[in-house]
DNA sequence: GCCGTTTTCGGCCCGACTGTTTTCAGTCG
């Protein structure tokens, strides 16, 4: 885990602390905020402490500044040392309870002496819990099923296993009579790579009855909460859903609201208490008077700015870009012209190349490339320099077949441990497409790694970097890399980066698409299919280029066949 | 504890739901 995580996770737990210990709400807030500016920064904490720069990360002042360098030399922070003498851990720890509060939290342990889950337990069986004040039987109830919940609790869950799920409990919550404009809000909109609930909102002047209908659908496993305007429920697979309903004339405003990112609206409506407006989720006014409410981009004009495109509302910048008129015009899904990177039965692929070029086709794609493993990738099925040329036949084959589709030959090539690739110069040279990956040897140093990829994008075969950090979303972190010199690299040789959609990978992720975009090199995104129903990730990758601030003119696979196949071919030394 | 399109001091986003209250505190997003 790198640094900058590291350091995150202690400024959140400090901020528990506090919140425990009652603290000062500010100074707590300023501990979250700095977690959040350290935990979504895209460059090394450590490099920029070496520059002694780290009081200008957003959120870190003097005082945090100071703690992030103790920690970098010290491997510890004082201060969260001193906290955990008087708010244990294991205490902090219950906050992710439900239900269960700093405030609640902190009389159990003062008068109950409750240091950890199982004395939490054993006081909710007690009776001296109903002693304590604002505590009643409902409220033991209710942390007693917020502990079930808490320990059966699903993580964060990758985007592309909650769309699908999201997208069916939309169009079920969209048949409630009286129901109109149904649609996703929170992370879900804003496209992050990981869910924590699902949020959905509605239009409808019944409130109560709409969420009445919505707690009692069938796939609701546990009801949380349920009233006029808000309802919340558990799912049969443990993920939280919460459904709003609004009337028309403030949808736009809640809308904007619960999509969030929270960093973005606090901003927006901070900005728009100093020009006399104020926002909340049922529309902007001044003073009394009602300006605006049913549609999110009368409240950004009120302010005088352009609407802000979900995927990029995280307060990274994108306010002020709209203040200044230089939104980025973000590349869609319907700008792709083809993908880049699949795999079939060659190697460890379900579908024939026929198969993923006919569902290529049924996308409205122009081209897709097929690019199977090389020979190190054994597991995989990698193909030997005989098979290679074996598949080219069929390919060629496919080609004479099916009109209205242009198939590639290419491959995805193992980068060796040395940096060389798994084919020689001679036969990448036959390929239309090469793409260059690690797939071993992830433990290596900083210095091998960067130096074996780096190596790589030097090859003059090579079109483009695969997965260029290796991380498994919730599985395994990225190899270590420094991202930087491999994006310098990838300008200086002109190559291409990938961002792989496949819903685990997401890499580039969307902070490292926005460095390679602002040094203008080019990214493609493609889905890594190993199943022609895979290809339909590609959505998945779009979103993360767009949380990249990525432009059509970004990426590679908006380019039609012929000029593809021009840049494929300047690009290499074909 | 941070920060400056009112400020280097004095602010720091806003409302719904629930339970235990009889006017509000705690929690959540």
């Amino acid at each position: 885990m790198s640094k900058n995580r590291e350091i995150a996770q202690i400024f959140d737990r400090i901020a528990d602390m506090l919140d425990i210990l009652e603290d000062n709400r500010f100074k707590i807030r300023a501990y979250r905020n700095a977690a959040r500016n350290l935990s979504e920064l895209g460059d090394d904490v450590e490099t920029i402490a070496e520059r002694s720069q780290l009081e200008e990360i957003p959120g870190i002042g003097k005082d945090l500044g100071l703690k992030i360098k103790e920690y970098i030399e010290t491997n510890k922070i004082t201060y969260y040392e001193e906290l955990k003498k008087k708010a244990p851990e294991e205490l902090v720890a219950l906050l992710g309870i439900q239900g269960l509060g700093p405030k609640t939290l902190a009389k159990l342990f003062k008068e109950l002496k409750v240091r950890n889950l199982d004395d939490l337990q054993k006081a909710i069986e007690g009776d001296e819990i109903l002693e304590l004040e604002g505590m009643g039987e409902k409220k033991v109830q209710d942390i007693k099923r917020g502990i079930q919940i808490f320990k059966e609790s699903v993580k964060r869950t990758p985007l592309g296993i909650v769309l699908p799920i999201a997208e069916t409990l939309i169009s079920e919550i969209g048949k409630i009579p009286g129901t109109e404009g149904t649609v996703a809000a929170g992370s879900l909109r804003r496209m992050r790579e990981t869910i924590g609930d699902i949020d959905i909102l509605t239009k409808a002047d019944d409130g109560q009855n709409v969420i009445k209908a919505f707690t009692e659908l069938p796939f609701v496993k546990e009801v949380l909460a349920s009233g006029g305007t808000k309802g919340s429920i558990i799912i049969k697979n443990g993920v939280q859903v919460d459904l709003r309903v609004v009337s028309p004339e403030s949808y736009g405003a809640a809308l904007h609201y619960f999509t969030g990112s929270k960093a973005h609206n606090v901003k927006l409506r901070t900005i728009a208490l100093k020009k006399g407006f104020k926002i909340n989720e049922y529309g902007i006014f001044r003073d009394q008077e009602k300006l605006a409410g049913e549609t999110e981009k009368e409240i950004y004009s009120i302010l005088g700015i352009d609407w802000i495109p979900p995927e990029i509302r995280e307060d990274k910048g994108e306010i002020e870009a709209s203040f200044e008129g230089r939104l980025p015009d973000l590349v869609e899904l319907s700008d792709i012209k083809g993908d880049l990177h699949t795999h079939t039965k060659w190697s460890d692929g379900k579908s024939s190349i026929e198969e993923m070029a006919l569902k290529a086709k049924e996308l409205g794609y122009e081209y897709i490339a097929i690019t199977d493993h090389s020979p190190s990738s054994r597991i995989a099925g990698g193909l030997s320099v005989e098979k290679l040329y074996e598949k080219k036949k069929e390919i060629e084959a496919v080609r004479k077949r099916l009109k209205g589709i242009k198939v590639l030959m290419g491959s995805e090539v193992d980068i060796k441990s040395d940096g060389s690739l798994d084919y020689p110069d001679e036969v990448l040279k036959d390929l239309d497409v090469v793409v260059a990956s690690v797939h071993s040897g992830f433990k290596m140093d900083r210095e091998t790694m960067t130096t074996r990829i780096v190596k790589a994008l030097q090859n003059p075969f090579v079109h483009v970097l695969g997965h260029p950090t290796g991380r498994l979303i919730g599985e395994r972190d990225p190899y270590d890399v420094d991202i930087d010199r491999v994006i310098r690299t990838a300008k200086e040789f002109g190559k291409s980066l990938e961002v792989n959609s496949f819903y685990s990978r997401l890499d580039l992720n969307n902070i490292n698409v926005k460095k390679a975009v602002d040094i203008g090199v080019k990214i493609v995104i493609s889905t890594d299919s190993h199943h022609a129903d895979n290809l339909g990730m590609m959505r998945l990758g779009v979103a993360t280029a767009r949380r990249g601030w990525a432009e059509k003119k970004d990426v590679l696979n908006t380019l039609g066949y012929d000029e593809l196949r021009k840049w494929l071919n300047s690009h290499s030394s074909r």
